[in-house]
DNA sequence: TTGTAAGCGTTATCAT
DNA sequence: ATGATAACGCTTACAA
């Protein structure tokens, strides 16, 4: 199994290195002729580029780093495996990393790109404005960056995500409409999209008039491990309960905690959605096997994914300055499914 | 930012290109002095290795490429978190693939995987022995290869799984002791563990003297799409109720199954575990959440990970002919929650 | 203890 | 249309 490579090739159709090299590159210089020749003996003997030794050369590689909160979180989840669907016909590979919101282990992921020399990257922040100088210096000088989903960072660049606040406004308008008005709305603290959201909501109920009460915007603290967001789930909610505050509807900020408040609600031995009426931000397919099935606003991680894939391969094709550039915002529209969870 | 290097430390320093490499990998022939004065240096200037030159050298790489049918169940999700986690302290990285089952795919993972000369791979097959000649072939010629959870293949190596049937045994065994007696076993069609697991559940019947039905192993094709999967579930149970044949228990042997069953329950107005107790093979964290709790046997796939990485890394370094090793498999103990879902 | 030089597999620049 | 040669950044005999 002696190696094949450009040289085993060019010796044994009498060619030197540069021709072979040019051939498989699809060069014009060289006739179709020999082209053919070297093309099938290429395809016979399996060969495979070293892509070390092309990025040693060229320095370019074929990397995609992918940075991301959580791989648990279903959005998120859907949003890294669109975008393997969508590298898959490109020439790349993409480097998946989780800084569990850490802004410190994102630093390490960043760090550990640029070390593997990536040609560009993904990231949705661990928090607003995380790592920010870090990221500017490599996007103006290592390689490009785009963000998603969590957009609201100082970095000026191609940001991919929904509209949190209109989407936020139309969930909390929906329950109003059902006859709601104590609604709580359950969000991560510290996450770039929270504010926005907030927004969307006060709107909501102002424009119906029904006055905001500082309890009913629950925050958790997404850093804790899991257990802990559970606990303090279940207390922020057992307080409310036994001071008679409980709300009677609940639009969930975040993907995991939409999920894991049916399961709070069913320990407090409400009913889901005759006491308590619940839609969450969450992209699970398992919202129509929960029980009740839940009420969802879906975020397009298809479009977002191909979106972003595109943007970053478009920057790294074009070698402009990227300080230069104009960027733009790119809000994409989600999908909300009222199911049981709402049906009231 | 001119870009730092060996040969600009060593101009730097008034060295040579190979002092500076021998100092920054700690060679015993350079004095101490010399050595602190590169490793300032290139601290100070946060000299970073390029890894390609080096692979290039050395012909070694830091990848580890990691092979799943998919990532959207949790416990592949689970293990690929949990290796993620183990391999940061060591210096690899990883590259994981989804299959979707597919053998193909598969082939195709395995093809890129090479020819980014990853150091090793781990890799849950996407059927019984499927690549089988394709896997012996890269663990005897190219790096190693470790098999994990889906283990029933012919390729000789550390293979790291559960106890498939004495876990599916003792499933059905607890269910038959609360008095059930129409037991279905919900199965992946054509994976290599189900064979064991039906076994398992063949044994508890029969120790107990209840009858096989062969209309209560029902196998789901797990190459559909998603929705397929759910039509095919529906059809059958509804085909099991209308004809009155509805089992009052189900195993559910894959992970997703196991959850999307509760929703396809619902639907028919039967109530769990009042009518039908349910336990699953699964390792989502959300088991608690769902309504009711579901009751879940839960594989250790932190120590499934560590184990894996620890005797892949092993392989790679030691350069013994891999087809003369002696392996051996490793069954893990899984852990069995009991909750609402078989609270009978 | 340090330096010199060759080479890993490519591609780019020249020349022919 | 093709060939010769150097270079990318690193490691490793071999020399000193």
């Amino acid at each position: 199994m002696g190696k094949v490579n450009i040289k085993s090739i060019a010796a044994a159709l009498n060619l030197s290195p540069a021709t072979v090299s040019r051939a498989l590159n699809d060069s014009y210089e060289i006739k179709k002729e020999t082209k053919e020749r070297v093309l099938a003996y290429a395809a016979e003997h399996d060969y495979r580029p070293n892509p070390f030794a092309k990025h040693l050369k060229t320095g370019k590689t074929n990397l995609i780093g992918v940075v991301i909160p959580f791989l648990s979180s279903p959005f998120f989840l859907e949003f890294i495996d669109e975008l393997y669907k969508a590298v898959l016909p490109q020439h790349y590979t993409l480097i998946p990393f989780q800084t569990q919101n850490c802004e410190k282990i994102e630093k390490e992921a960043l760090d550990f790109l640029i070390r593997q020399h990536v040609a560009g990257i993904i990231i949705s922040p661990a928090h607003e404005n995380s790592n920010t100088e870090l990221l500017k210096h490599i996007h103006h000088h290592t390689c490009p960056v785009i963000l998603f989903d969590r957009i609201q960072h100082d970095l000026d660049t191609y940001k991919i995500g929904i509209h949190n606040s209109l989407e936020t406004y139309n969930a909390t308008e929906e329950l109003i409409r059902k006859g709601r008005t104590k609604i709580a709305l359950l969000c991560g603290k510290d996450i770039g999209n929270t504010k926005d959201r907030i927004r969307g909501y006060k709107n909501a109920l102002h424009n119906y008039a029904i006055p905001f009460r500082e309890e009913y915007v629950i925050h958790a603290d997404y850093q804790d491990p899991a257990e802990n967001i559970d606990n303090e789930l279940k207390e922020v909610f057992n307080k409310l309960n036994d001071t008679d505050k409980m709300p009677n509807a609940i639009v969930g900020g975040t993907d995991t905690l939409s999920i894991k408040i049916l399961g709070v609600l069913t320990n407090l031995n409400l009913t889901v959605p005759e006491d308590v009426a619940v839609i969450g931000f969450t992209n699970t397919n398992l919202a129509n096997y929960l029980n009740p099935a839940l009420s969802t606003i879906r975020q397009p991680t298809q479009e977002m994914a191909g979106l972003a894939l595109e943007l970053l391969l478009a920057l790294i094709d074009k070698d402009h300055d990227r300080r230069d550039l104009t960027y733009k915002n790119f809000l994409l529209q989600a999908t909300t499914t009222y199911r049981k969870s709402t049906d009231i």
